[in-house]
Order: structure tokens, then sequence, then C-alpha cells
DNA sequence: GCCGGGCGTCAGGAACGCGTCAAGACCACC
DNA sequence: GGTGGTCTTGACGCGTTCCTGACGCCCGGC
């Protein structure tokens, strides 16, 4: 059925959560630590990460950072801090779902099957490819003809937020509140200029944009 | 941005749960029992909704299966019950969050603001087909015969107004409101002028409009 | 047969949004 | 203290979009 990636540090629970999850149908990969856990992430490719906050090497906002970028599945949270601000932060960061410590299996389960049920679209592609250039979300790059790109990290930002919805189109306010921040709303002009730098990057012919397209009035769109 | 439908009898709540959720850029309707609450999920077209399991007239489970069959956004469901049966019953019953009562408001938010962002449609899922255009409420894209045809901002959002109540009438006060403005219901000539445009670039007749029907003196009507 | 309301059509002018460029501000690093 | 890169900000020209009013048509009421 789906598989499971748990990261936690606690070996007892990490038994029986494994032992809880595999009997209800998962199949379960384990890490125990932030950097095995990206690493188990990026090479088992599961469809759903348990994620504990409190691990030896790496702060968890920090893995949910590295994964988020090119990981599309479902992640929740587990933790013992039961302070709002902390799930605010958590939640923000990209978890779908928090939950505190000491939970109870029957609902984490069902929390994690109600993640599971809206997160099945798709497998998630960390790589995009076009006729002409490939981005690559994992490793933050970009290549054109073959030939590796530089971009800047607003540049990177607006481009990794068009290529993850390809064919939908987004909306500026969408663009400029994830990249600048939600007192950006309004400078409308920063996506003018930015857009104009990476179509001259990434295009063909950048007067004549084909995969970045703009929608007067409402946003821009990436179309393969 | 997103419109949320907020389903609470409980009058003080409702009025803080509005003023939070205007403050934080949603678009609020509110219903006070599980009757209305399914007629406003029907006609208002919310992106997501907040459900009060605690209601006068339905059980919300029952108004959680009424809801499930046809609305596919994320359900948040509120309940003063604590207990891990009641949450484990509403997460299977198709909810994708439970939070109890009493709750902070700003976790609350981010619970929200988590959903909606699991829960945009992929583009492709809600669609409108008809047999000579399709209209993709998710990509906000339309195809007439095949090909692309770029809709302005207010072309689309009149038809995107239309199309997502098909068959049925839509009263011009609704049109002009939720397109222009509460200020400008009366200005019926707009509907006139952006219902020519739309269907010059819509229908294969626009002289004997076939799916973009005029009801006179009533407003409009899009059959598929 | 006349009249008026509601609708579709058309065509201007004003306003807006976009792409482009360039100069200044800011920052990190040498 | 200098230097290179990045981000912000403003100004300009151009195309598009929006609004507005005028006109003719259909249809039902008088």
């Amino acid at each position: 059925m789906s598989r499971v990636l748990v990261v936690d540090d606690d070996v007892q629970l990490l038994r029986a959560l494994r032992i809880s999850l595999r009997a209800a149908g998962y199949e379960v990969v384990t890490a125990p630590d932030g950097t095995s856990a990206l690493r188990e992430a990026a090479t088992a490719h599961p469809d759903v990460v348990v994620l504990d906050l409190g691990l030896p090497d790496l702060d968890g906002t920090e893995v949910l950072a590295g994964l988020r970028p090119w990981f599309t599945g479902p992640v929740l949270v587990l933790s013992a801090r039961a302070d709002s601000q902390d799930k605010v932060a958590a939640l923000d960061a990209g978890a779908d779902d928090y939950v505190t410590k000491p939970f109870d299996m029957a609902e984490l389960l069902a929390r994690l099957r109600a993640a599971v049920r809206r997160g099945t679209a798709e497998p998630g592609q960390a790589q995009v490819v076009t006729d002409h250039f490939t981005v690559d979300l994992a490793a933050k790059q970009v290549r054109v003809d073959g030939v590796q790109v530089r971009l800047t990290p607003t540049e990177w930002a607006l481009l990794s937020e068009l290529v993850r919805s390809p064919g939908r189109l987004v909306g500026q306010k969408q663009l400029l509140q994830s990249v600048w921040g939600p007192a950006y709303e309004r400078e409308t002009n920063y996506l003018r200029v930015y857009l104009a730098q990476l179509r001259r990057k990434l295009e063909p012919d950048p007067a004549h944009p084909r995969y970045l397209h703009t929608e007067p009035g409402m946003g821009y769109r990436f179309t393969p």
C-alpha cells in the first residue's frame, strides 16, 4: 500500500510506531536523525512522512525545510511541545498536521489516513523537464541545453514556485506572498523585473516566451 | 483570496471567526445550522469549510456525509469533544483536520492555511466540459476545440461564476456582486457587454447561444 | 399602431498592466 | 575601504482592458 517514513530518535516510540503502522498496512521506513531522514526520503520515495521535531542533529524545522522544496507528499509532525506558536511555525513551514506527544495511536492513524487520502494525487517529481531546460527542485539547480545556469536566490524562489504547478495559473498575489512575504502583495513590478530575468536566462527567445507565460491582470503560468 | 464557509450556531464564536478570517484575507460565508450549511455550500462555492460538530438541527457527521459526495475541498472540523474516538470518527468520515474547542485562533488559521495549501485541486481535476469548449477551474484555462483561448480577468470571473452552477439560473445581482462588487448591483449593462464577449470567444454561433443563455429580467444560465 | 423595457452590438477614450532599462541602495567578501 | 553581485525603485512606451454612451432590435402592454 503506501510507504511511510518515520523519523524519530526515541527507540521505544519507533518500535511502537513501526508495529502499529505495519499492522495498519503501511510499508515502514525509519530514520533516527535529520540527515539520514533527508537521505531516506530521497532514496526510499515515501508517500508520507511522520517527523518528530526533537532530533539529535538537526532541528525539525530544518528537516522540513530540506524536504519541502521537492517532496510533495504529506508531512505529519510529532512534537512534545504543545505551544501553539510552535504549531503555527511548523504548519507554515510546510507540515500538513501537528500532533503533540503523548498521542493516542488510533488518532495518529486516523490523521495519517486523512493525510494520505488527500495527498495521493501524484508521486511528486523532483525534476521538471522541458525541451530547452531542466529544473531540479531537490538539488536547486537549473540546466539550459545541458549547461548549468546560476540563479539568484530570488530568481530560484520564483521559478520553483511557478514550476511546481505546471500548467496552472499562479496568481501574482500568491507569487509575491511566497517569495517576498505577505507585506509585498502589491509590488507587482518585482514580478515584472524577475520574470524578465528568468526568461532571459531560460527561454530560447526571451521576447516571445514559450514556457513562462503572462496572463495579464491575473498572474503567470509555466507551460511545459 | 479563497472563500471559506463557517458553520457554527454560537453567535459569539461566529463573530470572532468572521473577523479573524476576514482580517487574514478570506472571503467569509456563514451558516448557523446544518441544512443552511449544505445549501450555502452548494450556492456559494467555498474553497474550504470550517464545520462545528454541535449543530441544532443535524449532527455534524451528517453534514459531513452530505458534503463529501460532491465537495472536494478541505473540511476542518471544530468540536468541544476531545475524545480521540470522536476524532477518529470525524476524520474517517472525510474531515481533513480536527480542532478541539477552546482553540487558539492563530493555530486555527495556521491549520486552515495548511489545509487550503494542500487542498487546491490539480489542473484537470475540476474542469467543466462541453462539446465545444472546456473550462479548467484549477488551472484557470479555457480551450475551445482544443486550442487555448485567452480570457481577460473580468471575463474569467464572470465565466467561472456561471460555470460553477451548471444548469442553474444565476441572478444578475449575484453575478454583478461577485465580479464587480456589491456597489455595482444595478449595472446590468456590464453583463450584456461581457456576456457578448464570452459568447464571441466560446460559442460556436455567438448570435444563437447554445451554452450561455439569457433569462430576460432574471439572469443568465450555463447549460452544458 | 404606438410605446417602453430589456437586450445585443459597436466604437471610442481613459485607465491600467506589462516589458524594459537604468540608476541607486544594500550587503558580503575580499 | 574597495569591489562585485543582488535587490529595490522609478520612469517610459506600448498594447490591452475596462468603462461608457449611443443605437437598433425584439416583444409584450396599452
